[in-house]
RNA sequence: GGUCCCGUAGCUCAGUAGGAUAGAGCACAAGUUUCCUAAACUUGGGGUCGCAGGUUCGAUUCCUGCCGGGAUCACCA
């Protein structure tokens, strides 16, 4: 809010000095408060083209800007040419008073052309239950869905996944095998290559009492309830635990439907009549070499199946086709060697692949008291979602998975996480918000007198003031940088700077305007946590 | 070997469309409550921003090379 305005002034100062600039305005932050609110480097930044010593044209500029003195308290030259600018109180609340007025929809953004986005997230197969690395992925999709939401978008939460082919056969049988193992002979032997998890048992032993020994013959039809039970079973599991993260998706896209729908065959027609098809070996493999790619790549094996990348390509099509203006792909590291693939063939179907945008996140690491867990305990495989879900609790998990910036790697820590106290990052911001609400409660109001908010010139009223005039555009950076963190970092930063105002500045039983407007400044600063634990998917308590 | 991610305080990590004296949490040390929730606040120590070059007024940030850790390189998905 306040760069915007400051933006406005700098940029008016700069056409009525007749400069051509290419590009933005910066505006920041300094790192040091006694620089002022806010600095701009314009003067550096255009000294050498403009063939003039960086403080000359900063005092030109400053010159010529154009403003209220009311509002800008101070305006100066420091360093190599920095011009810092430092708002008087009275113009910070006054923009206060301004946001307070909009409450609810304080930090939303309305667009006036909408954008349609789609973001696909989870994705994960029924041949399983959730782990970690869904976890992050399930919870970074569900917030950025979130982001653009609150900056105005139309967004569409997708899930895709693939409930045939062998790796489903696989579940089967492995879930076959155990069946047997219960209804007839311990030493029945399992696959290879089979599903060695806990729960591959737990649905055998429905099966069993449900079914008896009816399956026992092992024909074709009987594999084919085991897979089909125990997909059904996966999903089930699947959707429950995001469930629990609050995480509901629109759209459920079946990879089957491409085929069935005869949309791979589509694909293939045009690859072919773009001559970016070719056979060799009985397999058909596309011209990824054309695309600008190292090697060309097998999409339908000789067997007649196609591999992972046509119906991938085929499906990004159909969210082309679909209309949205972004398509976000979140994906595990592991993936990433599938995504220039996927980008090269949509492009050559004449798509505008810059119109993708991938999240790779890297992997998650559990560590308890400074050693790392490997094994769940109950799978004895990886850890579970769910199991994560059961012993530290859904905001705890929602907020350890994005408190780190996607592209790094994350150290999930247990013993931390399972900390039920201030040590954990997670209770500093709904205490906050809780300790707000027991104020507001106690609150007596008093009815009919004015909010002057002119009274709020300490340095921490002022200070958290600043604060909370930041939120839109943190919203706005968090969603266009595709950085969830931001905002948590951001909440992080409020919460201080309201236990600061705290300490430093009682609120109620003052004199009765001095209430008032601490009130009105606390209201404010728990909507502002609220609004953001909102976006993350948190809950704020009233009371802890 | 190719490609991608990471390397910042004892630990976990922010910070990079190039900016001023590099930050936070945890850990450690010392303090604050007759008073609205002490799950809070205040103060302190702690750093060759992996290493070496380059680009320029200025580099933790951009470029190149190297070292270390992770991921990935199928007619698996």
């Amino acid at each position: 809010m306040l760069k915007i305005y400051l933006k406005e002034i700098f940029n008016n100062a700069i056409l009525k000095m007749g400069l051509e600039i290419s590009g933005d305005i910066i505006i920041d932050i300094p790192k040091n408060p006694e620089h002022g609110d806010l600095s701009c480097n314009v003067a550096m930044q255009f000294a050498k083209q403009l063939g003039m010593n960086p403080r000359q044209l900063a005092e030109k500029v400053i010159a010529n800007l154009e403003y209220d003195f009311q509002f800008i308290e101070r305006v100066d030259i420091a360093g190599p040419g920095f011009i810092n600018i430092k708002f008087t109180p009275k113009f910070i609340t006054s923009c206060f008073s301004q946001i307070a007025e909009i409450r609810d929809d304080y930090g939303k953004i309305k667009l006036e052309s909408p954008k349609k986005i789609n973001i696909e997230y989870v994705s994960a197969n029924p041949t399983g239950l959730l782990h970690l690395g869904h976890g992050r992925n399930a919870v970074i999709g569900d917030t950025v869905a979130n982001l653009y939401e609150w900056t105005g978008n139309e967004v569409t939460r997708e899930y895709y996944f693939n409930n045939a082919g062998n790796q489903m056969s696989n579940l089967g049988k492995s879930i076959y095998a155990r069946y047997m193992q219960i209804i007839k002979d311990t030493d029945y032997p399992f696959p290879d290559d089979g599903y060695h998890g806990l729960y591959i048992t737990d649905i055998a032993k429905v099966l069993a009492s449900e079914l008896g020994d009816s399956l026992a013959l092992g024909t074709e039809d009987d594999l084919k309830i085991c897979r089909k039970r125990g997909e059904e079973w996966c999903f089930e599991q699947i959707i429950n635990t995001l469930e629990r993260l609050k995480i509901r998706q629109d759209v459920f896209f079946n990879e089957d439907s491409l085929y069935t729908d005869g949309k791979i065959e589509e694909v293939v027609a045009e690859f072919k009549s773009k001559d970016l098809a070719y056979e060799k070996d009985g397999a058909l493999w596309l011209k990824f070499t054309e695309l600008g790619l190292e090697n060309d790549r097998v999409i339908v094996k000789s067997t007649g199946e196609p591999t992972y990348r046509l119906p991938d390509i085929a499906y990004h099509r159909e969210k082309f086709l679909r209309g949205y203006d972004l398509i976000v792909d979140v994906f595990g590291a592991d993936h990433i060697a599938t995504v220039p693939d996927v980008l090269a063939g949509v492009k050559a179907l004449g798509f505008d692949n810059e119109k993708i945008k991938v999240l790779i996140h890297q992997f998650v690491t559990l560590t308890e008291n400074g050693e790392q867990v490997k094994m769940s305990k109950r799978t004895g495989k990886s850890y579970t979602l769910d199991e994560l879900l059961d012993e530290v609790g859904e905001d705890v998990v929602r907020f350890f998975f994005i408190m780190r910036g996607i592209s790094t790697h994350l150290e999930f820590d247990l013993s931390l996480a399972k900390e039920q106290s201030e040590k954990n990052p997670v209770f500093y911001l709904q205490y906050a918000h809780a300790r707000i609400t027991s104020i507001i409660d106690k609150a007596e109001v008093i009815a009919d007198c004015e909010i002057r908010y002119e009274l709020l010139t300490h340095e921490a009223e002022q200070k958290l003031i600043k604060e909370l005039l930041r939120f839109p555009e943190i919203v706005i950076a968090a969603a266009a940088k595709f950085e969830p963190q931001l905002l948590a970092e951001y909440l992080r930063e409020v919460s201080s700077a309201f236990h600061v105002f705290y300490h430093e500045c009682r609120i109620l039983n003052t004199a009765n305007d001095i209430m008032n407007a601490r009130l009105e400044l606390a209201k404010m600063t728990k909507q502002v946590i609220k609004n953001g634990l909102k976006i993350l998917g948190i809950s704020a308590p009233d009371r802890m």
